[in-house]
DNA sequence: ATGGTATGTTCGAATTTTCTAATGTTAGAA
DNA sequence: TTCTAACATTAGAAAATTCGAACATACCAT
């Protein structure tokens, strides 16, 4: 067997910033929570109108939107009756345009 | 309700390239998957070596290795009876360098 | 107040993910 | 060959995720 050398440290000193990447990460995993993202870029848009963008029903909608703010991913604005969706990180937004350019074929 | 606008076309072109990314952001989705790339960087390291590193099984981190290389992340040398893994696309390494800057505190 | 629209929440079933334990496979060493 | 180390795979139980259906809430209009 290989020599047992012990762990550095400093990785350990990681192991809290990846668990809060995970959870991050973990929020952007699912096609219609990617989806929200990508339609939403820089702009606001109603619960309604997501889940039109996205196809799927309200409740569904409405669940994943949940998901994405326990992320700190989006935030909200409410108006009325209507609730607003928003991108809350501008890094957040840098890292779509870059999975944009890994993962798109063509520019949206 | 609220008048019910067609999506455009140019979203569905999308779904394809949203499904593509999914995949890839799932295989980032787990803290010993984002911990591997972590501690890879742009080194290569044997299987025993990850396990040693993430603090898991054998079994465990080669189930873990076989899903990150599914998705294209991961790439395999093969020397004698070691397997040596490493980053495969430099976008991902750009990836994990901008998720570096978001959820880690200090420099590792 | 009453009704309707927009949104959120809860529940339970179906599906997917994850882990451990056991078993295979490959290649060098003795 | 036989043994052992490095790695992969399989199986099944446990845990987490997902979705539709039903219900709850908030707010505006009449």
């Amino acid at each position: 067997m290989a020599a047992r050398i012990p762990v550095p440290e400093s990785l350990h000193a990681l192991d809290d910033d990846i668990e809060r990447a995970c959870h991050a990460v973990k929020g952007l995993s699912h096609p219609i929570r990617l989806k929200v993202l990508c339609v939403l870029g820089d702009n606001e848009m109603s619960v309604n109108d997501l889940a039109a963008a996205c196809e799927t029903s309200q409740s569904n909608i409405s669940q994943h939107l949940s998901i994405l703010r326990q992320c700190g991913i989006l935030a909200t604005r409410k108006e009325a009756n209507f609730v607003h969706y928003r991108i809350n990180d501008p890094r957040m937004i840098q890292l779509m345009n870059l999975m944009r350019d890994m993962f798109c074929t063509q520019a949206h």
